[in-house]
DNA sequence: ATTAAATCAGAATGACTATTCTGATTATAA
DNA sequence: TTATAATCAGAATAGTCATTCTGATTTAAT
C-alpha cells in the first residue's frame, strides 16, 4: 500500500471503509507534497460533460465519450470528478447554475416585465431549435432516466423547478404592477404553468417541431395572462 | 441451410440481402406446414413491453427484462417481434393507439366540452402520480432517447403530437360554441398549448411533484381560456 | 402412433461499458 | 540537476446486453 503514489492512495482511501489500519492511513497522508499540477482545466472539462449529457442523456454517453471530448485521460476524469454518477451530479449542478444565472435571475431585477419572461422563453427555444447539434435538456433527461431511482438527483431537480416557478411568479408580480398582466391573475399558479410550459416546449423541440410552432405556444401562453 | 427448421429459415430470410440463391429461398418456403401454434398471446406480451418501456425507457429496459416480465422465451420474442428496436416501435404504436382511443377520440363527439378536456388531463395526472409504480410517458422517453437519431420513430411521434393538437383544437371549438371558452380564443394555437402542457406535466410528475401541483397547472391553463 | 418442426430454456457469442491498474512520461520543489 | 510522484495512454477486469445458436421438449396434422 505504501508503495503506491499519493493520488492512488487517496483514491484507495476514498473507497476504504472505516475498519482499516489507521497507521497506514497516516503514513500515506504524511507523504503529501505537491509535485505536479493538474494539466487540464476541470471547469472546461465539466462544460464538455454538460454538453454531452444534455444532448445524449446519462446512459447513452459513455465515459469513453467524455474522455474523447475533453481530451482528458480516464485517470484525470475519475481522479477529479469521481465516478460517472458523481460527474453527472456535478454536471447537473453546473447546468442548473448557469441556467439560473443566465436566464432566471433577471426576473429579480426591479424593472422585470413580461418581456423579460418572453425573452427567457425565446432564448430557450433558440437553443432547442439549433439544427447543427441537438442540445437537449439535461433536466428532462435527468427526470426521465434517473429521478425515480436517485433521491439526491430528484431533490436537485425539484429544487430547481420550484425555484423556477417562484422566479416566474416574481416576474409576473412585477409585470402585474406595470399593468402588463390582468389584475386577477393568480401569479403563483401562473408561475407553475410557465414552468410546465418550459418543459413541454423542450419535449416538442426534441421531436423536431419548428421554431414557429414553439414561439406560437409561448406567445399564446403569455397572451392568456394579459 | 435446408436442414434448419422453417422458423429459423424465415429468420435467416429476414436477414438476407437480395443477392442470395433464389432456389434456396423457394425450397425453404415449399416446406411450410403449420405444426405447432404459438403458445403465448402476442397482444398481452406487447402490453407488458409497453409497460416496461414506458416506465424505464428504451435503453434501461433489457430484452432480459422483457423475457422475464412476459414469461415468453427469447426465441418467442425475437421470432414474433423482431429485434429490440422493432419491438419498441410496435410498443410505441400500441401506446399511441390506446392513448388516442382511450382519451382523445372523445373530443370528436358532438357534445365535446371543456370538461372533456379537463377529464383527459385528470386521467393522465392520475396515471402519473400513482405511487406504487412510476408509469412514465413513452412519448417523452422516445423523444429524449431515440427521436434525434431515428427518423421513423420521430415521425410517429410528430404525427401523434400533431393529431393531439388537432383534437384539442376540435374540442376547444366545440367548447367555444357552447360558450365555455372566450370568443376571441385562437383555438389552433390553444390546441398546441394544451399539447405542450401535457408533456410538461409528465416531466413534473416524473420528478415527483404532487398531484395538487399538477391539477393546479391544468386548472389554471384551462381558466386562462375561459 | 408417428413425425415434422416449432417451442423452450439456457448456453454461446461478440460488442460495449464502467472502473481499476500499470508502465512510461513529465512537471515541479528542493 | 535530481528525485518524487502525479499525469497520461492504454491494457486489464468484470459486468451487462443484444442477438444467435443448440439440444431437448412438445404439439398437431397425418
Amino acid at each position: 500500500m505504501l508503495k503506491m503514489t499519493l493520488a492512488r492512495a487517496c483514491q484507495s482511501i476514498d473507497r476504504m471503509n472505516s475498519n482499516h489500519d489507521l497507521t497506514t492511513l497516516i503514513r500515506m497522508t504524511i507523504l503529501i507534497r505537491m509535485v505536479r499540477t493538474r494539466s487540464f482545466d476541470p471547469t472546461t472539462a465539466l462544460t464538455k460533460a454538460v454538453e454531452l449529457f444534455s444532448s445524449k442523456g446519462y446512459s447513452e454517453t459513455s465515459m469513453e465519450d467524455i474522455v474523447k471530448a475533453t481530451g482528458v485521460s480516464r485517470y484525470g476524469i475519475y481522479g477529479t470528478f469521481g465516478n460517472k454518477r458523481d460527474l453527472f451530479e456535478q454536471a447537473l449542478d453546473r447546468y442548473a447554475d448557469s441556467m439560473g444565472k443566465q436566464a432566471f435571475l433577471r426576473l429579480l431585477e426591479p424593472d422585470a416585465s413580461l418581456d423579460h419572461i418572453r425573452r427567457i422563453f425565446r432564448e430557450r427555444v433558440d437553443d432547442m431549435c439549433c439544427e447543427d447539434e441537438n442540445k437537449g435538456c439535461l433536466f428532462i433527461h435527468t427526470a426521465m432516466e434517473l429521478a425515480p431511482q436517485d433521491d439526491d438527483l430528484r431533490d436537485v431537480l425539484q429544487k430547481f423547478m420550484s425555484r423556477m416557478s417562484k422566479l416566474f411568479t416574481i416576474g409576473l408580480e412585477a409585470a402585474k404592477e406595470r399593468g402588463e398582466v390582468r389584475k386577477d391573475l393568480d401569479v403563483t399558479a401562473a408561475g407553475a404553468v410557465l414552468t410546465s410550459t418550459m418543459f413541454g416546449l423542450a419535449v416538442l423541440g426534441r421531436t423536431g417541431f419548428q421554431r414557429e410552432t414553439l414561439d406560437g405556444i409561448v406567445e399564446n401562453t403569455l397572451k392568456a395572462m394579459q
